[in-house]
DNA sequence: AACAAATAAGTAAAATTATATCTATAAAAA
DNA sequence: TTTTTATAGATATAATTTTACTTATTTGTT
């Protein structure tokens, strides 16, 4: 097993989201086959695909759907928790910071940074607006282990490398630049402005699905 | 040439968005490796994805910067206008909203929905707030060929079929749901929990990359 | 109790995507 | 003008991911 495929590992979170929209109903189990129909995926990605995670489903009965819940909730680390701090509080980090869903994730923001002044010293739902100096000590000290970037593109490398500094091992990245870490850190994009290519691209086709 | 894959596609805007942030002398040329080192991708796969789009480069010189990202431009869509509509005015809705950058990518979101009545009426950043109800007249009218879905898991499915009902050919989906929709409507996903997972998986392993 | 039907799991094949190698071309230098 | 050198473009190889197929197991039915 060791390593599981990157598209898998993405495949997992939609698994689990229809899982819990299910009706829960106590030692209901559901086949692979109805995932598959609900989600419009492959029957048999969805058996590889949970194989992964070490879930095994019964002959004629199929996987008991709390099991599937835990076991899929476990491997994806949403019972552990991992802290986190924002950097940029702008139209989107608010946003972030304001939505409570993270939560649920296993993900804890417990600290905001930014390089406006009026700004620092806030406190938006709990968790303080702290000045850019502050960041690497405040990482450090309060363990904390991704950083989420939503800065303007000219800021993102500095803050990314202040970010390293603290020790945060992972950055989740709102800019469209790429970003350069170490071996060890990992980078993860959410890219937007892919997203509005493909739509866009989609929009240009005469008739294409 | 007809169909060009995923990856590529997706990889363009971050080409796009490095040969924007170079100082721009004019007649400037880029190599293909130069990118490459930039974006930490293979020197190959650059030249591959560019000649996708239709470029070509001159050996010993490169690509002429200014040519190159004007034909990324056009393939991308990004100087064609495309007419949205935001579905779901919650933090992340009114992030999306305020945040003006997506007119830089040929999106122009012209009017938002919400089913709260307190946000009926409101204006904000000169585009209104509508009812629901109102949607797929104003979707028609308006001639919008976007949808963007900022609304909970539960609203999302009929929220999608209104908007498709409107005539909407492409849906932008924030919601952590698959949705179902008829051939030639793309449903582009904005997966946030997929990118958590991958950045807890990270933080789970040892040491990997 | 035996059989049939349905399903999971493991194995193999196919398709897609990425990487490497090679060739030809164009510009710079001698 | 000739030679050298770096680079684009094309071709081929490799790796990954998805799909198809086969086998074995278990429950429900006769």
């Amino acid at each position: 097993m060791g390593s599981i495929s990157k598209h898998t590992l993405q495949r997992l979170p939609t698994y689990l989201a229809y899982l819990k929209s299910l009706p829960c109903a106590d030692n209901a189990c559901i086949s692979a086959a109805a995932i598959a129909a609900a989600l419009e995926l492959g029957e048999v990605q969805v058996r590889k695909d949970l194989s992964a995670v070490g879930s095994a489903g019964k002959p004629r009965i199929g996987y008991p759907v709390n099991d599937l819940i835990q076991h899929l909730e476990y491997f994806l680390g949403y019972s552990t928790r991992n802290r986190a701090v924002l950097v940029g509080v702008g139209n989107l980090g608010l946003a972030l910071l304001s939505y409570g869903g993270f939560a649920d994730y296993g993900l804890d923001i417990v600290g905001a940074f930014d390089s406006n002044p009026a700004l620092i010293g806030l406190q938006i739902d709990g968790r303080p607006v702290l000045s850019m100096d502050e960041l690497p000590t405040f990482c450090q000290r309060e363990n904390v282990q991704i950083g989420i970037l939503a800065v303007p593109s000219a800021a993102a490398q500095p803050c990314c490398d202040a970010l390293i500094a603290g020790g945060v091992r992972a950055v989740w990245n709102f800019a469209p630049v790429h970003l350069k870490a170490p071996d060890g850190v990992l980078i993860q994009r959410e890219n937007m402005a892919s997203s509005l290519a493909l739509l866009s691209y989609h929009l240009k086709q005469p008739e294409r699905n």
